[in-house]
DNA sequence: TGAAATCATATCAAATCTGACATAGAATTG
DNA sequence: CAATTCTATGTCAGATTTGATATGATTTCA
């Protein structure tokens, strides 16, 4: 359907900044697709200032190395559950999500 | 497997209050379902609030009736996805989830 | 440089989640 | 009291997500 297109393309192109609306997305998607790409980069950093390797966080949530890489890279095909498993099981409380949800500061 | 043995008792008991440990649940887990509570009841008083029903939302959505219920009811075989996508259809922001997730006040 | 470790990407069968439907049980209203 | 509307719960085929695997690219470091 649209949606499963617009699904495809969600990934790509967010790399950089944290822009949200570069295609027809609504409203309520470019919310949902920023809120992903905020869980992903706090997992990024946090595994980094953690110095765990993808494989070995991946260990910890008996996932694969290679998903961990998708969850980092924002790929469509992660759940917003696998994501905050992941973050609780690095040690993100619900605060801390709930810092990396809401407005910067 | 013993996982899911739990995941189907995740739902029952938990309407009352916010308790966490029942069952042995690791502390992720327990987060994590702690988090699902909280939106699920997110969802039901903004609904509720809002004056629409579980069809009316379902439709906003495009799932169903029966789906938002079990939403509602904190059932495992909703995903936060699901929970988190009927919240913000139905208005609310980051912000406002940020607050559902983080500590009361 | 080059070997070793780490990360990115594609693919796929199995597991999980989904909307839809059926139907029963509340709640509301007339 | 119905009649109507709303909500709860079970089921299931189809869709989506999963871990695993393979393999190539990139980084690290001596």
């Amino acid at each position: 359907m649209d949606a499963a297109k617009r699904k495809r393309l969600e990934a790509a192109g967010w790399s950089v900044g944290s822009a949200t609306d570069f295609l027809k997305l609504s409203p309520e998607e470019a919310a949902f697709v920023e809120l992903k790409l905020r869980l992903s980069e706090s997992l990024k950093q946090r595994r980094r200032s953690k110095k765990l390797s993808q494989a070995a966080l991946a260990k910890k949530i008996n996932s694969s190395q290679s998903r961990v890489a998708k969850m980092e890279a924002g790929d469509p095909s992660v759940s917003l559950d696998l994501l905050i498993r992941a973050l609780l099981a690095i040690g993100a409380t619900r605060n801390d999500l709930a810092r990396v949800l809401g407005s910067r500061q």
